[in-house]
DNA sequence: AGGACGTAGCCCCGATAGAT
DNA sequence: ATCTATCGGGGCTACGTCCT
């Protein structure tokens, strides 16, 4: 059943935006639960990322309520997606084993691509992306640090990789490994675009 | 009046530390 | 090794406030 989000906002384009693919009518409770699972965060830790209460994404998931335009686009925001994405995201109706390029779900903002496999499958345990770093991309001056550990490849430009102390320009066919815990960092200083695949584990994206 | 949204608080579950 | 208490995170509901 169509459960076109609050119209709250009197916004024209909310209806149309709610998409007249046949199964898109999905709920947005459902929709959003199923993206907040594949990216794997808690309701509060997507509700602090997009400045609401825990209380509001549960009401939206659970069809206690309809949020407005506004909400709906700053709980995306949380998932670095926008409304169109959201509405033309397709549920998994089973187990998939195979997806089309156009079918992974761009995770990333700005000059920065991650384009995640399987963001539809329950329980992932791996986090595979295509990345795609534009000249000038970076992960940021404050390093990431997470549980878990990451590789990857670099298919074609070049990518700076800080890891702790150590720092690498790696070129086509280079890769990295490195623990999660340690502080790290991408960038990609160079004038070419970097394309890159990578893997982690646990997925926390 | 009704809906959206926030606050407060409840219950459940798993992890951890301390006692036996 | 097992049991118990404590703590924190997760999801949810009840209720109040605000806005249309």
């Amino acid at each position: 059943m169509a459960n076109p989000i609050g119209t709250s906002g009197s916004d024209p384009q909310t209806d149309q935006s709610a998409g007249e693919g046949a199964d898109v009518g999905a709920d947005v409770g459902a929709r959003l639960r199923h993206l907040r699972n594949a990216h794997g965060l808690s309701q509060r830790e997507l509700a602090r990322r997009a400045g609401v209460a825990n209380a509001t994404i549960s009401q939206i998931e659970s069809g206690g309520s309809n949020p407005s335009v506004g909400a709906l686009k700053r709980i995306l925001d949380g998932l670095s997606m926008d409304l169109a994405g959201f509405f033309s995201f397709e549920l998994a109706t089973g187990e998939r084993h195979f997806y089309k390029a156009s079918e992974l779900l761009e995770i990333g903002k700005d000059k920065l691509s991650y384009r995640l496999v399987a963001a539809d499958r329950p329980g992932r345990s791996i986090q595979m992306l295509h990345e795609t770093l534009m000249p000038g991309a970076d992960t940021g001056k404050i390093l990431l640090s997470h549980a878990g550990e990451e590789c990857g490849i670099v298919l074609s430009g070049s990518l700076e990789v800080s890891v702790g102390e150590m720092r690498q320009v790696l070129r086509q066919g280079d890769a990295w490994y490195f623990d999660s815990t340690i502080p790290h960092r991408f960038r990609n200083k160079g004038a070419e675009p970097c394309i890159c695949i990578s893997a982690g584990t646990p997925p926390t994206f």
